[in-house]
DNA sequence: CAGCATCCGGGAAGATACTG
DNA sequence: CAGTATCTTCCCGGATGCTG
């Protein structure tokens, strides 16, 4: 916890809000590597947590499980425990997961849409830093 | 990519592709904390290095320059040097940023419309967790 | 099968000082 | 004013081992 913080000042508001507000908080589940990937795994349909994390391959039992709950505290995802011998738990997106699905598919959609573009700036820009780079005089 | 890897199982090829396929480019660029922040402050019109700096209030001079940078290789933005006495260096979205404002828009319409929602999530399962944790027995 | 606890490495983010 | 260089800190993400 850092004990030896000196925390003197209470800076300021940070932003004027109708710029971050809430959006923070959904960028930051936003962000993370994985969230996105359930939320699109699970938009097609009820998932059980190692049919889950085989869907995604390559997520780790850790991650899966720490991203899988905060989307349940988000209520984007419902958990269900069934009782049975061998425990079986099943994931699956409440309706305000599946609104989140429409944007997320905006999303893949314009990333789709402007992969070569993005290519081409990233191979101007390197192109660029290469040549200032090679022969600065 | 894990050499040591006792890769027994011919894994799948990860998510079908079109889960991410050029979705982690974008975001990886909306991850992080600034890139959207500034994005959005460009949105409404072109500003200089200081200036952009100041109405982020809270971003290091470090970290602004290479969120640019990156926004700028990606070809979502435009950088423009005015080789004036005291250099002046412009920043503003290119087409293909303000293509993204669009989306962020839309991501911000929906945390803002369900952050209540979210936030009811939140509290139901933090006073749950909490029972769980204050009688066990 | 589902999930938690613990340890560890790497990259991202911040603060500071210096340059053109 | 704009930007780089360096150092440090912090947290994400992975690996492993154990429980119910």
């Amino acid at each position: 916890m850092s004990a030896g913080h000196t925390e003197v000042t209470a800076p300021e508001p940070v932003v004027s809000c109708d710029d971050d507000c809430g959006i923070r908080d959904v960028l930051d589940r936003l962000g993370d590597r994985w969230s996105v990937l359930v939320v699109v795994q699970l938009a097609a349909g009820a998932l059980r947590f190692n049919a889950l994390q085989r869907s995604l391959e390559g997520v780790s039992q850790r991650m899966l499980t720490l991203t899988v709950r905060r989307l349940e505290r988000d209520g984007l995802v419902r958990r269900t425990v069934y009782p049975t011998v061998p425990p079986q738990v099943e994931y699956e997106l409440t309706a305000l997961g599946h609104s989140l699905t429409h944007l997320v598919k905006g999303l893949a959609d314009w990333s789709l849409a402007n992969r070569p573009q993005i290519a081409a700036a990233r191979a101007e820009w390197d192109e660029e830093k290469a040549q200032q780079a090679g022969m600065p005089s």
